[in-house]
DNA sequence: TAGGATATATCGCCAGGCGATATATTGCCG
DNA sequence: CGGCAATATATCGCCTGGCGATATATCCTA
C-alpha cells in the first residue's frame, strides 16, 4: 500500500500546499481552522497548524489574501480573503503547478507501461 | 514566468525523483552520470550529484537496483540494473504516485476554472 | 598543459518543516 | 459542575536532510 515513501508524499504535498490554499479561498473569505481541514480532507494529507499559519502570514505579506477579524461574538477567527493579485497568482500558480506535474508524468508514466509489459 | 516558487517546484520534483530514477532503469542498466543527465532533461530539473548517488545507494540498499563496476578499460562507471523487486516498486509506486497527483488536481483544477470564471 | 567534461563519492552547513507547546473559548457527557 | 475534546490562532526550537562544496581521477581538446 505504502509503495511510495511518506517522504514523498510529503514533497508531492508540499508543492501543492500554497496553490491548495490559494484555491480554498476562490469562493470567498474562509478562516485558518476551516481552511486546514477542508485542505486535509481534500489532499489527504495532514496540515500541521505550525505549517499552515506561517504560511497564510507569507500570502498575507505577499497581498495575495486580506485577513480580517470576525468582530462579532464568537470564538475569534481571522477570516481570509483572495485579494485581486492573489487570485491572479492562484491562476497562475496552477497553471505553472499542472505544467510542472504533465512534465514529470510524461517522464513516468511511459515507463510505468513499458515495466506492466515487460514485468 | 515565476509563479510557481522555485521551492514548490523543487518540492514536486523532489517527491518525483526516487520514481523518475527507477523509470530511468526500466529499458535496461544505466550508470550515474547518465541517470542524472537524463532525469535533469526529462524533468527540467537540475539534479546535483550529492542528491542522485546517496538515492542511488539507498534504492539499491532497498534491494531495487544491481550495482555492477563495468570491468572494461575505460573511465570507471557503476551499471545499475533494475532488479525484479525494482521493477514490482516502480509500478507499484508509479501508480501511486499519479493517484497522489489526481487528488491535488482534483482540488486544484476545479478552482482554476472558477477563478478564471470570476477573474 | 590547462581547462572542461566525464564519473563517483562524501562532508558538513543551515534552512525550514513540523512536533510541542501556549492560550482561550465552547460544547458535551456523566 | 468537573473534565475532556474540539475549536481557533500563534510561536518556539529541535533535528533532519537537501545540496553546495569539495575530493579524486580519467579523458579530450585547443
Amino acid at each position: 500500500m505504502e509503495a511510495l515513501s511518506a517522504q514523498s508524499r510529503r514533497d508531492l504535498f508540499r508543492g501543492s500546499l500554497e496553490t491548495l490554499v490559494l484555491a480554498e479561498l476562490v469562493d470567498g473569505p474562509r478562516y485558518g481552522y476551516a481552511i486546514q481541514r477542508r485542505v486535509e480532507e481534500a489532499s489527504g494529507q495532514a496540515v500541521g497548524a505550525s505549517v499552515l499559519y506561517p504560511l497564510l502570514h507569507r500570502l498575507e505579506s505577499a497581498g495575495y489574501v486580506e485577513p480580517s477579524w470576525e468582530d462579532g461574538a464568537r470564538r475569534p477567527r481571522k477570516w481570509y480573503t483572495l485579494t485581486e493579485a492573489g487570485r491572479a497568482q492562484l491562476k497562475a500558480e496552477a497553471v505553472e503547478w499542472q505544467a510542472v506535474l504533465a512534465r514529470l508524468q510524461g517522464a513516468i508514466l511511459p515507463a510505468l507501461r513499458r515495466a506492466a509489459t515487460r514485468g
